[in-house]
DNA sequence: ATGGTCGCCGAGCGA
């Protein structure tokens, strides 16, 4: 089973991107992230027609998360649990940053796709709240543990884990994708039990996600590695490979970052 | 130090 994670920037402004990449690559289950609208708006029947089945959790303009899966979605749930003063239908949030849904194969695997706070500028409320969306993970991370099953931890983290995973770190010292704090918070989730996909098959440097827009940054591959994949100690069992399709910054109307994947025995 | 570029939508914010 081949599960892709990619942050589109807009999927009114990617769906020509987003339709070649899916054909080429042909994830059995995509998670997007960034798809800044609706789900009334979102083109669900572009998906459905190219055989996928397509689950949002989007808002106006801004963050939304959406899966789509060649297998039926089960259980989809949205939002991230534990938010101060939630409450409107039962999601958690008043950002969309969170879905998950059961995805049936030879296995189980749960997927939990997510667009984490960028959390700048730190210090300030948007860092308060990158810390507090990042320990709600954490304790979704816990729950889905303490069952022992397959499940992915998918999606954009805006986390640089360590220095090699950044062309110049010492760019990124005073940003909320690098911080001290927030590069903890990423490893204790990992200490949890959870396994980076990417680094638990190559300790190579220079493999990043995202290349700003700004600066010529593509050109002179000044790069960060923020979107992962993190797995279950059940779900790291079925691991077979992991990619990032670094090509896809090179094509026309790219995104700003590009699609990382993984191949599981499932 | 600043500005540089995108996407959302139709000004300015978020990244």
């Amino acid at each position: 089973m081949k599960i892709a994670s990619f942050n589109i920037n807009g999927i009114k402004a990617r769906l020509p991107l987003v339709q070649d990449w899916l054909g080429e690559a042909a994830p059995d289950v995509a998670i997007l992230q960034e798809i800044k609208t609706i789900d009334e708006t979102f083109p669900r029947a572009v998906f459905e027609d190219m055989g996928y089945n397509v689950e949002t959790h989007g808002q106006k303009s801004f963050n939304g998360v959406a899966l789509l899966s060649k297998l039926p979605l089960e259980d989809v749930t949205r939002g991230l649990p534990g938010a101060k003063g939630a409450g409107r239908e039962g999601v958690d949030d008043e950002e969309a940053r969170y879905i998950e849904a059961t995805v049936v194969g030879e296995h189980a695997v749960r997927i939990c796709g997510l667009y984490l706070p960028n959390g700048n500028p730190a210090p300030g409320p948007k860092y308060d709240y990158k810390l507090r969306w990042m320990e709600r993970l954490h304790a979704r991370a816990e729950a889905l543990l303490a069952q022992e099953e397959c499940f992915l931890m998918a999606g954009d983290f805006n986390v640089i884990p360590q220095a090699e995973d950044a062309a110049r770190p010492e760019a990124w010292e005073k940003d909320a994708l690098y911080l001290p704090q927030t590069r903890q918070a990423f490893r204790r989730l990992l200490n949890l039990g959870l396994t980076d996909a990417l680094r638990a098959r190559t300790q190579a440097p220079e493999l990043y996600t995202f290349w700003d827009f700004q600066r010529g940054a593509w050109a002179r591959n000044d790069g960060i590695r923020i979107d992962h994949i993190l797995l279950s100690p059940q779900c790291a069992d079925l691991l077979e490979d992991v990619q990032i399709d670094k090509n896809i910054r090179a094509r026309e109307k790219p995104s700003d970052h590009v699609p990382i994947w993984v191949s599981l025995a499932a």
